[in-house]
DNA sequence: GCCGTTTTCGGCCCGACTGTTTTCAGTCG
């Protein structure tokens, strides 16, 4: 079973338990243990081997044996009994928003709903509204949002959140005396699908900042326009709110916006103990009853005897600990980066020039670029043969001669066939400064064909680079079967880099897996698979997932300079 | 059901909004 698959279980039976009324601290202590698996490095089914499901964050005693009992007997008992209790599908009601334990349970005893369509049925027949604590107000609301549900443009990936960003922020830009503006929430923590977009910042005439705001060109709907917050639909679905708060709490502000929920949960839990309270405006003594207020994040951390947090680590897990012992480690940023060694040029898909890509990089103060065309295997647009890889030999090395001040790797995204081998023959991959491998066919083979094929590749001493390991797209292709942990394992010990794709489509590896490798000593490289020049400044998103792995620059290979980079490729 | 710088019991984050109420329950983030 996958931590996912886990996850949705505890996740029902939280969802269960509130319908039945359940104390709702048993309630949040099932949705506290869903959080930290889904946030878990390791796959659940391993730890129980080792016994060791105890070190998982919100696991206790009940939480662990009926994990163990799934593993075991593929079922669980408990989970089955609760769910014979109530009416198959009532738990998607809980899915619309507006409707939480009490009203679904409502509808459901009162009116037989199970489904979210005989609920909108309910409504239009105005039954819904002639219920107890209901009235036309709250039908129509519920109906509101069943619609938008149905349409439901779900979360999308950060790459496309932070374009939208992007463009709402260029607009704002205009805005005299509006400061601080800043992304909250999930996007400021990078995770890598987004719901909705929080923007935040302080302003000398909040007014005039949401009216801006609320008359974008991009704006298609206004659902809220108030004095100091609006919330807007931009093209494209996606929700965007803007919130004017006070200069003297922005600090405090920003870091309840910014989340996560557990995160903040956690954080208010430790101030309790220490006789604080804490909430958006700031911390309160509970003796004193005095509100301090905080300007910055740096100065609301601190206050509480800890390092700062950086955002892409605030999911709950042990950055609180870590914290208050000072160790949190300087995080990758993307002025340590110094080269790309995954980029795509118009001698196989990509758009560009051979030369254009390398005076890109240059222009971005890089000191190395390594171009890694396809071979030519099966599927793959214009991959490069023997003959016409060596021609692209010959002519990097006469483009070194021609471009200063950066030096071009010779390379190849080298194809892993089902087999196992690659498609080149080995002689001409050694010719390589860098040999890239990476699997684009036959994605749907087991889990233990797939991890012997991977490792046959990773063996090969030509092979320097594992590229986008679980070949997902978001959000349509899920991930290949594969035994990470064993590939992590081989990758220590043949010293071969994984890379973690900043593709916005791609993150892959993700945020856990980079977590897990760094930690079992593999070496990680961050790649953009840019197919055209703008491309290369994907690394902000491959610079996002390694930082929520909590990767320091050291970790990752391509903030090396040149001549360390050389080393390695020749060892 | 979890957990410990008020520890193995007795707590458990905090505030805002909405619509239905006449003092608040339910939901959300």
């Amino acid at each position: 079973m996958k931590n996912s698959e886990f996850a949705k279980v505890f996740q029902d039976i939280a969802d269960l338990l509130e319908l039945k009324g359940e104390n709702v601290f048993k309630i949040r202590a099932y949705q506290r243990a869903v959080f930290s698996i889904e946030h878990l490095p390791q796959e659940l089914e391993q730890l129980v081997k080792e016994d060791r499901l105890k070190e998982v964050v919100g696991v206790g005693e009940a939480i662990a044996k009926k994990i163990t009992e799934l593993v075991i007997t593929g079922r669980l008992d408990y989970y089955e009994t609760l769910k014979a209790e109530f009416p198959e599908g009532i738990s998607t009601l809980l899915d619309v928003p507006g409707i939480g334990p009490k009203t679904a349970m409502l509808f459901t005893r009162e009116l037989d709903i199970k489904s979210i369509d005989e609920l909108e049925a309910a409504i239009v027949g105005g039954r819904v509204a002639s219920l107890p604590r209901m009235g036309d107000k709250t039908a129509e609301n519920i109906r509101h949002h069943l619609q938008a549900l149905r349409r439901k443009d779900q979360r999308i990936p950060i790459g496309e959140a932070l374009s939208v960003v992007d463009e709402i922020l260029a607009g704002l830009s205009r805005v005299a005396g509006l400061k601080n503006l800043t992304p909250a929430g999930s996007l400021r923590r990078f995770r890598e699908t987004i719901g909705d977009i929080d923007l935040m910042g302080t302003a000398d005439n909040a007014r005039e900042a949401i009216q801006t705001f609320v008359n974008l060109p991009q704006v298609r709907e206004v659902l809220a326009s108030g004095t100091t917050k609006a919330s807007v639909v931009v093209s494209g679905g996606l929700q965007v709110d803007l919130r004017i708060v006070e200069h003297d709490s922005f600090g405090s502000l920003l870091q309840y916006f910014t989340g996560s929920k557990q995160h903040n949960i956690n954080l208010r839990d430790r101030a309790h103990r220490l006789g604080l309270k804490l909430s958006e405006y700031g911390i309160t003594n509970l003796v004193a009853e005095e509100l301090e207020k905080f300007a910055t994040e740096e100065a609301f951390y601190e206050r509480q005897g800890l390092q700062f947090i950086p955002p892409e680590i605030r999911e709950g897990q042990q950055e609180i600990a870590r914290a208050e012992q000072g160790t949190i480690p300087r995080l990758v940023e993307l002025s340590d980066i110094r080269g790309d060694l995954h980029v795509h040029t118009g001698w196989s898909d990509g758009h560009d020039s051979l030369e254009a890509m390398a005076q890109a990089a240059k222009a971005r103060g890089y000191q190395y670029l390594g171009i890694s065309d396809h071979s030519a295997g099966r599927g793959i647009a214009h991959g490069l043969d023997a003959e016409r890889l060596r021609q692209q030999i010959a002519e990097i090395k006469a483009l070194n001669q021609k471009v200063g001040g950066i030096h071009i790797f010779s390379g190849m995204e080298v194809d892993i066939r089902a087999d196992g081998s690659l498609d080149m023959p080995d002689e001409l991959l050694e010719e390589l400064d860098i040999v890239t491998a990476a699997v684009h066919s036959a994605m749907n083979q087991s889990e233990a064909q797939m991890t012997g094929r991977i490792i046959k590749a990773i063996e090969n001493p030509n092979v320097d680079v594992l590229a986008h390991l679980t070949c997902r797209l978001l959000p349509d292709r899920e991930p290949i079967a594969v035994d990470m942990e064993a590939i992590f394992q081989v990758a220590a010990g043949t010293d071969t880099a994984l890379e973690i794709n900043a593709m916005p489509s791609r993150l892959d590896l993700k945020d856990t897996h980079a977590y897990r490798a760094r930690e079992l000593g593999v070496r990680l490289l961050i790649g953009t698979d840019a197919h055209s020049s703008e491309h290369l400044d994907f690394m902000r998103f491959g610079i996002g997932v390694a930082r929520r792995g909590w990767c320091p620059a050291a970790d990752i290979l391509n903030t090396r300079p040149l001549e360390e980079i050389v080393a390695y490729l020749k060892h």
